[in-house]
DNA sequence: GGAAATAGAAACCATATCGGTTACATTAAC
DNA sequence: GTTAATGTAACCGATATGGTTTCTATTTCC
């Protein structure tokens, strides 16, 4: 895994905040503190996974592409996470039959636990969690 | 995260197995399909931990340092993951308080994500792995 | 129609990580 | 002292990553 998962969340946070106005490839880059080329190769995948719609030339910008209430931030992570694994698998390699039973178990471990990890992400929406960054920004502190 | 949590777990298996007889770093590896030089950097991860115990020289070789029902597959994963998140943290260069705000919440929340991950790993001992293996290899297929 | 603003995408580069290998030192049993 | 084993450092090649540059395509505004 890499940063795009925090960039995601950090395009749709900041989407979510715009209610309807497309935000640039630029303001996003400068309030997350890099590149716009960065941040439009998230853009892309978040795009091709339907989250966003993006409108190029003068006032252009990314926009939800559907309500705020319906995305989850388990959506954000599948759409940036290219078939990745979060934790690592046995190889193929292993000899034995006392190996390869162990790393059949070892592997459906890795499974429920990164199961439980993305249902965590499913519990939450881009409308929740742009009402927390809204309630804390009104009451500093 | 790199291999190291798939080759910890494939130690403490096999130590398992052994039942106080040490098992080297050279069959480690060839069941595992890796070089004995890479294992040994697991293998002094997982003494650094308490995990496991070696000896040098001739008849040598690793044996768990605690029964294996008191060994925790989380305690495996701590002792290989150097201080590494698993899900990538917002970066501190945000700017604004909207982004600092939104990065405090998608850190809580990752670091909620992986607890549940953790959760997982810390309710299977190395004693549970071990007698699925054994049962597995008993009864083929 | 032209200028400006914006996204899209490819190419390239610097850096870091990782697994593998080699080499050598250290330890313990026989 | 020979043999078998771990400990560790050094190096190499492959891969991933983020950053920059450059160019193209699109859209709006004048």
């Amino acid at each position: 895994m890499n940063s795009h998962l925090t960039i995601a969340l950090h395009v749709l946070g900041f989407s979510a905040a715009r209610a309807g106005e497309p935000i640039t490839s630029e303001e996003l880059a400068r309030t997350y503190g890099t590149s716009p080329v960065v941040l439009r190769r998230v853009l892309a995948k978040l795009q091709r996974a339907g989250l966003i719609e993006t409108q190029r030339g003068r006032g252009g910008g990314s926009v939800l592409a559907r309500p705020a209430s319906t995305i989850t931030l388990r959506e954000a992570y599948e759409a940036v996470a290219d078939n990745q694994q979060i934790l690592p698998r046995h190889p193929s390699g292993c000899a034995g039959r006392a190996a390869l039973v162990l790393a059949g178990f070892v592997n459906d471990l890795c499974a429920d636990a990164e199961q439980a990890l993305l249902d965590r992400l499913e519990a939450v929406t881009v409308a929740e969690m742009d009402r927390h960054v809204r309630s804390q920004i009104r009451a500093p502190d």
